[in-house]
DNA sequence: GCAAACTGGTTTGTATAGCAAACCTCATAA
DNA sequence: TTATGAGGTTTGCTATACAAACCAGTTTGC
């Protein structure tokens, strides 16, 4: 009960971070997302969307497709083995840290 | 099952930071340690975790007590019914994400 | 008695992060 | 032809986390 408290200093940073969880949870059930339909779902800016995204390309975690649709660009996300496997480890730490913050 | 999720974008981040959570947490607890107990417990550099003290203190989430013993300086912190107030509500607000984000 | 080393922390320096405003490219409207 | 808007990205600013360096006081070695 103490040894779960103290595995969070070293929590996954690139999921924890709230605004990448939201998107990596959303992401998790979807699938496939477009940039679009993201920032309805998180009600970020664009830039901050945008950043985020980078973010979590850059670690591996999701894969963006750029593509067009009838000549307007769309940017397709959705996230990797990787990703899934990250966000799995992170939710299973964070249900045991939670867990033990009980008692 | 969605709004949970998206509530994380505003949680609270001055318990969220990991290694403000462990502290947090360490001090729900025991009601009380000085800040030798929480350099063992936490692991953190001494300079690390004296500013997480410091902000926590500044957000009103913990007291902090300099005092001493014998000649010798002890820096005793617990924390304060606002710091209480606040881990209560982030660990509700977590415990809902995570209940989400498994289905 | 005096320097060296240790205790219990705090301050400083650095590198990174998050965020929104400004910007960019292309397409359609006026 | 200019203007307007969609779909994103880059830039600029502020704040943050972290450890190294520092500091005041105490004990130890000689």
């Amino acid at each position: 009960m103490k040894q779960e408290i103290r595995a969070l200093v070293d929590v996954d940073r690139l999921i924890h971070e709230p605004a990448r969880l939201v998107i990596v949870t959303t992401l998790y059930f979807v699938e496939a997302a477009d940039f679009l339909y993201l920032l309805r779902e998180t009600g970020m800016t664009k830039g901050n969307l945008s950043s985020h995204l980078a973010k979590l390309e850059a670690g591996g975690y999701v894969e963006i497709n750029k593509t067009y649709r009838e000549k307007i660009p769309r940017t397709i996300c959705r996230l990797s083995s990787a990703g899934r496997t990250a966000f799995q480890q992170y939710r299973a730490r964070l249900k045991k840290a939670v867990t033990s913050m009980e008692g």
